[in-house]
DNA sequence: ACTATTAGGAACCAAATGGTACAAAACAAC
DNA sequence: GTTGTTTTGTACCATTTGGTTCCTAATAGT
């Protein structure tokens, strides 16, 4: 009963994450964000409102795509050593440096916009609970306080290589840190 | 010979480091800047250039002032326990939520200015450096491999705890953890 | 007091910003 | 094919952006 849009707004929400992933909030502008979503201004402003919007789908996007694929893999090696589960983690940096989205939009939004900063801190929690399942199944005789130390551990040490790998830097091994941080 | 400024330029400086480091550089508009500073625009383009050489500047102000004072309290701390010569560190976060300038700065322009990226790895390296003396004096028996990898851990924890604490969660006991990390 | 030189400040500027208005276009239902 | 409804694209808008111009003010040396 109407004009069908012609646009998949799932794609246009992947090329809205990628650039806001890859450039941060404010250094897209309008033009840069409609030439990734493969839009014209008013497709954009009809079904997505405006750039705030938009940043906030594409955390979402994020959460549901990268986020969940890399939560699901550390949850199915359930049988390996821990340091093994939590490999993906530290996998290398991809040479455009886009690093984390969490990372940046916690880095670069966190303190002035509480809506990124709650879906921010959401998403770091799903890594933790991910990652405090592979430290308990790791070593059922930790204690919950130990589990949730070790499992914060790691965390903090993957949002600091996020962080650092963005400036550059040699990249390093990382299966000795993480044994080392394991070990009980 | 001529008109004397009315301004210092450090107390500028100190403005503008300030200011960047709580808003990073996109989000820090020219106006702003110059409140920051106490500046008119005809006195910051005669003094300072533009706003890039500015955040350059206050990059090294960084350094040179919150960067050596903290790296000078790590190494003035010779007898005690490793520890605690890195508690400075991992001291209570700032509630404003400034964070760090080095991990800000890593983080919103290390892929795209890589001046900037080299002032933060520089001052990252600094902070590597010192906390690999503590880590060395703490136990002399490790292996040079194994100091750079304690310190190194060391370093990825404090900038992933500087990014974490962007967005606010909760603060955690951080002595365990440090401990943990030390152990051999 | 005069001059040379620099600082300060306001007016100004082009370009880019995010966002809106609106008419043309494409369909579904009848 | 006509009608009703929604999409699409363009032209437009006010505001803000970083930066420049240029005139006045203040000083030091003579």
């Amino acid at each position: 009963m109407a004009r069908p849009r012609e646009f998949d707004p799932e794609v246009a929400l992947q090329g809205a994450t990628n650039i806001f992933w890859r450039r941060g909030f404010k250094a897209t502008s309008l033009p840069d964000l409609l030439d990734a979503m493969g839009l014209t201004r008013g497709s954009f402003y009809k079904a997505f409102r405006d750039k705030e919007n938009v940043y906030m789908l594409a955390l979402d996007y994020y959460d549901r795509t990268v986020l969940s694929s890399t939560v699901a893999d550390i949850d199915r090696c359930a049988g390996q050593e821990a340091w093994i589960c939590l490999a993906p983690l530290f996998a290398p940096l991809k040479p455009d440096r886009s690093g984390c989205f969490i990372c940046n939009a916690m880095v670069e939004l966190g303190p002035d916009y509480p809506l990124v900063a709650d879906k921010a801190n959401a998403m770091a929690n799903r890594l933790r609970k991910a990652i405090e399942n592979v430290v308990e199944r790791d070593d059922p005789t930790r204690t919950r306080e130990d589990v949730a130390k070790v499992a914060d551990l790691v965390l903090n040490l993957y949002f600091g290589r996020q962080a650092i790998g963005k400036a550059g830097g040699t990249e390093l091994e990382w299966t000795d840190r993480l044994k080392h941080v394991l070990r009980l």
